[in-house]
DNA sequence: GGCATTCTTGGTAGCGCTACCATTCCAGCC
DNA sequence: GGCTGGAATGGTAGCGCTACCAAGAATGCC
């Protein structure tokens, strides 16, 4: 049954109702404007290449038909997807927030799209991540921070595209790098608070990432340096931190440290936290108690007393990170690898004592 | 030259260098495991439509590869893309940011990735975006707010899969929606102003968008109602929310009406702005001025005093979004297409009077 | 004028995967 | 015993695009 000739051949000859809603390919627009398919994808990508003349005519088709490029069978053809894979610990945190805001601005007019991953602050989730966006053959990878897992580092290695490590600067990049020493922020918070006359400070810290353990090592050295340290005065939980958890921290260092003078905070969170319990508790801020922060959110100018703070740049770090990126892909790999963006110390009323 | 009988056929046979770096396919897992390609593909989406033995056969040998499926060419081949495009007007809104860690942790363990879209709050970004966005053909769209141009309504329309507007509820969904009344949260922050006693009650606005403008609907209906609405008693401005732009309206507003004696902000960032500058102007709060927040950022509750606010439920928002959109992707579309997470009055010190 | 060289354009063959259809096999039934 | 129906598996033909190569046209040079 159905033997007739016609039967096989009809079949060929239908080209299969159009899996997707018919939506206009691009050797429909080479159809229209009387070019071959290649040409068409030239006048796109090397627009260049092609004739004044046939250039017009496919942009023309290409309006008329609303043809929009399918990035898929792109990625697919090409063996490179027009995306950058980002790679961050947290979306709610202020400062990541920003960083990406600065990538996302500056690509916002490129050809590229963004793939964005939360890692939870999670060596075993970055890695699960850098795996998944590595199977998307992306065109650049921004990863926060510089203590990735063996395993996590050689994916990165062997991505196959431009790396920026974003938010520190180290020795040792696997690529490229943006960002500024937290070592030498901490340091020069703690200095500061000295400088100012303080002498018990202490250091309150929540969700001690990598980051957060570098501004510790530079109060360290800072309280090591004039004869201050004392392990007593530390306080750090590994708990997600929030203005709230500044205020419980702040309490526990002065139950255990009543003679508190100083505090120099992981983040301006957690010296918000702490600002406020000193109001709660009628502690003199800056007499009784200076406080300085981290990162320098803009609230911490108007606060009252304003806190001092490190300023960070962090939505430059982000746009830096894909000048850099994009430098790499189109082949001038800038010379300077590793970017120290710096950091600026706030002076303000909550240690002007 | 080159006219050996083999020069031809050793062409066909090297198929040519791959592309891509090498990585495995689903044909040389389908070739370790002695199977078709089909079979591979299937044991991957269809399990159950593959025998135990194949099953764990074909797993090994994926395993044993470490392959991962190319999502560009899974893509192209099946016309859908397992991508869920996000649209939202800000990345550093801190509430925009809950709701994107929502959708972000309820599609971490999915097979979707995030197509992430921001539209700096206008809406011809927005049409562009979903320019963008639908040429991916993505298995669901998210977009904030209910307020799209007739250009983006009509490509959501088209979209051609599910679609779910977040953040508000409205009258008329494209397809699903997921939020709150911002009118009734603005009503309710002014009607516990006006019960609380207060009674020249301002409004203080930073980045009027439609949200804000319902929020400050509501205002001028509980004003109304009760005959307090003074049209000098209201102060906008189309600028970005801070905490210090917070500082400044409130100036602005208490120079033009200084008798004020409460105020409902748009934001909980405006709200903290004023009670560092009644801290700094020495203004009692509650006793000379009452305030009111809107969407209880974690801050309020320990600032001093809390911060009255109403609370919003952004995360959950987030998580319930994808909730419904994957209902509906599976076939079972929800019936309550439109869901109202409402809201919660938050009262704390601010406005004990 | 002949020939090499560059510029423009097009054809062909996939990229890695899935939709569609075909085939095989076996249980269950009249 | 033959037939139906369903389950399991596979082959084929693209999805929409680009890499690669080839060919023709135009240009330059001796």
């Amino acid at each position: 049954m159905l033997e007739w000739p016609g039967a096989w051949a009809k079949a060929l000859i239908k080209p299969r109702s159009r899996r997707g809603g018919g939506r206009p390919t691009l050797s429909d627009v080479a159809r229209k404007a009387g070019v071959g398919a290649i040409t068409v994808s030239r006048a796109l990508r090397e627009p260049e290449r092609v004739s004044e003349e046939l250039r017009r005519q496919i942009l023309a088709a290409i309006e008329e038909l609303g043809y929009v490029p399918d990035p898929n069978a792109r990625a697919l053809a090409s063996a490179r997807a027009e995306v950058f894979g980002v790679l961050v610990p947290s979306l709610t945190n202020n400062v990541f927030a920003e960083v990406v805001r600065g990538i996302y601005d500056s690509l916002s007019d490129s050809p590229f799209r963004i793939q964005l991953g939360n890692t939870h602050y999670s060596g075993l989730e970055e890695e699960r991540l850098l795996q998944v966006f590595g199977s998307q053959r992306p065109a650049a990878l921004i990863v926060a921070g510089i203590d990735q897992t063996p395993t996590s580092r050689k994916l990165l290695e062997n991505a196959g595209c431009p790396v920026v490590q974003v938010m520190e600067t180290g020795p040792d990049p696997v690529d490229m790098m943006v960002g500024f020493s937290h070592l030498e922020g901490g340091r020069t918070a703690t200095q500061h608070l000295i400088e100012a006359g303080y002498r018990r400070i202490g250091f309150i810290g929540a969700r001690m990432d990598p980051r957060s353990q570098r501004r510790l090592a530079g109060y360290r050295l800072a309280m090591e340096k004039a004869g201050l340290l004392d392990p007593r005065l530390i306080t750090t939980t590994p708990v997600p931190s929030s203005v709230p958890l500044g205020r419980e921290l702040f309490r526990d260092a002065l139950a255990k440290m009543p003679t508190l003078d100083g505090v120099f905070c992981n983040n301006d969170d957690i010296a918000l936290g702490i600002l406020f319990e000193c109001h709660r508790a009628s502690i003199d801020v800056p007499k009784t108690i200076g406080i300085v922060g981290f990162n320098d959110l803009d609230m911490m100018q108007v606060a009252f007393p304003s806190i001092t703070s490190i300023r960070t740049h962090r939505y430059e770090i982000g746009r830096r990170a894909v000048a850099m990126a994009l430098a790499a892909i189109s082949g001038d790999r800038p010379e300077q690898r590793v970017v120290d963006l710096g950091f600026e110390l706030k002076r303000r009323e909550s240690t002007a004592r």
